[in-house]
DNA sequence: CAAATTTCAGGCCAACTGAAATTT
DNA sequence: CAAATTTCAGTTGGCCTGAAATTT
């Protein structure tokens, strides 16, 4: 009996299972690489506000599917930080004004280096040609669900 | 300003990154296929059960990286449904024998059907090979990780 | 007035820690 | 006694709902 070894067979099958494993193992390379004090998801805040520049609250949420009400405290990590600021748009006082600090962008260096070198622990199995194989078939599959989500 | 479309492309250049944004597509679609009673967690300890046999909690806690204080809710649900069934092991009364039922089984055949739509619905925009492409890239990294797990 | 934006209170699940109880 | 197994109590992050406060 094959009592050793992983994961059950049936759901190896699927790569939606696979990708969720390889999620999971990623949070452990970044556990190992000592990467707790900015979060993914705070990276994400950052990068965002960095291409797109300032942005109120809503448009950050709906671009990035965060949640409008977990980006509060998202952004009060941030902004305690010195990463980010909030100030009050003066043409539409419901909104903020969301942007990243000269410190947020350094701190977004730093920590997007440090993923370059998660990403290289996980697919180090893979060669040069093979990651881009991979890169590209998620992206093709990211872009089909993104395009779904805005045209229906 | 390309202020329209999704995230922001210093993340998408990381392939772990597009598999966590896919693995919350998957959430999205198994939410909208009706997938809630059974749990992907639930699924993969039966199939663990069918696959391996009767095992310890230790056991299946080991095999599938579940925590081991969450397995005891998990087979509580199972129990409770009929699906799974705990008994003393009498060799050494520590350990419970989990196995599944035959209501477990039959409940696993129409989960994985479902999974199988899902990961359908996920890779719609690759064609067969494609498909089998990424799903050898995904199985190479993860078996790679997976021996590092054992051997050290 | 209704609608939009931010915020808070609280729910759930998954991952984890620490400690208890039982048995070896 | 120490170690293993199961269980429970409690924390955290991510995702969710519902509702409040403010502004349009």
């Amino acid at each position: 009996v094959d009592t050793e070894s992983g994961l059950p067979d049936q759901m190896l099958r699927f790569s939606s299972f696979l990708m969720l494993q390889l999620v999971k193992e990623s949070r452990r390379i970044a556990g190992e690489l000592g990467d707790e004090d900015l979060r993914a998801t705070h990276l994400t805040v950052l990068t965002c506000l960095e291409q797109f520049g300032a942005a109120s609250q809503k448009e950050i949420s709906d671009r990035l599917r965060i949640d409008a009400s977990d980006l509060v405290s998202l952004l009060d990590d941030l902004e305690r930080r010195g990463l980010a600021t909030r100030r009050r748009d003066e043409q539409d006082r419901r909104r903020y004004q969301v942007d990243v600090t000269p410190a947020g962008r350094k701190a977004l260096r730093r920590r997007l280096a440090m993923a370059e070198r998660l990403n290289d622990v996980l697919l180090a199995p893979l060669d040069a040609a093979e990651r881009t194989q991979l890169h590209e078939l998620l992206t093709r599959v990211h872009g089909y669900h993104e395009a779904r989500r805005t045209t229906g």
